[in-house]
DNA sequence: TATTGTTATACTCTATAACTATA
DNA sequence: TATAGTTATAGAGTATAACAATA
């Protein structure tokens, strides 16, 4: 028979992951702010620098775990910055692609560079394989939901 | 001489721990909409339950990582439904204490275990040590900041 | 019928500044 | 003058539903 102790707050894992995230959107948001970023559109440029072939808002949403209609308007920012272009499709003509612009390259290369550095606080304490872990476990989090 | 090699997002801890954290507040916030709460203020009842003596606001601000402006309107939530209150002290008339109801006590009770039945889900790649390392490593990134 | 993208709407969360009352 | 709490407001993020175009 189980006995149910009174759990602290300081224990539960939904808490230290939403607060511990909610400081490191915080930081990186502050250091994207120069290059006319936020957390989300720098994402969604990453993720569209990275697919040579521009990548569907479908697949975006469900990498970034956001629902559709959001990411129509980040890509709509994105666009309206000239760092992203929206490309039609001959083989399906319901999806667009959306693909980096040699600004948009420019620009999430220096981004980076800031997001990263910011970053460095946060994870002082940790060590790179313990990095390594963390990055593993938080993938294993995503994937078990699917 | 260092190489920077584009990294791609699926290993930016920032963009993982926003992710899963996201994804985790999404199923705790489902599982404690039958009790009438949402994350936020299911962590301050918590945080008022934890302390027999109450908690004042500025604590609560500083353990959750929010703006104090924010914790009042957590705390009016909460009283309105009857489950903290805001008790005077003689020491300072400045602070006044969060103290959790007996009503407060017992929903906090019969919540917890729906929010720790729906973390189960998302954790169920994890074993126990691992959580317990999660716990640790994310309770390091906030220290890191202060 | 199902899927991609889109528009619209309402609600929650976040960030800031200014104010009050006490210390 | 500094601190605890409060009010107000604007902006960003989230959640749903409904729709057009295409498959």
């Amino acid at each position: 028979m189980e006995v149910h102790m009174s759990q602290p707050l300081a224990d539960d894992l939904g808490f230290l992951l939403s607060r511990a995230s909610g400081q490191v959107v915080r930081a990186t948001n502050s250091a994207l702010a120069g290059h006319g970023l936020r957390v989300r559109q720098y994402s969604v440029l990453t993720l569209a620098c990275q697919a040579a072939e521009g990548i569907s808002q479908r697949e975006l949403a469900s990498v970034l775990g956001l629902d559709p209609s959001q990411v129509v308007l980040l890509v709509d920012e994105l666009t309206a910055a000239g760092l992203v272009e929206r490309q039609a499709q001959e083989a399906d003509r319901r999806t667009r692609l959306v693909v980096a612009t040699p600004e948009g390259h420019r620009v999430r290369e220096t981004a980076r560079e800031d997001a990263d550095a910011a970053m460095e606080t946060p994870l002082s304490l940790l060590g790179e394989a313990e990095r390594e872990r963390l990055r593993d476990m938080l993938t294993r989090i995503w994937t078990a939901t699917g």
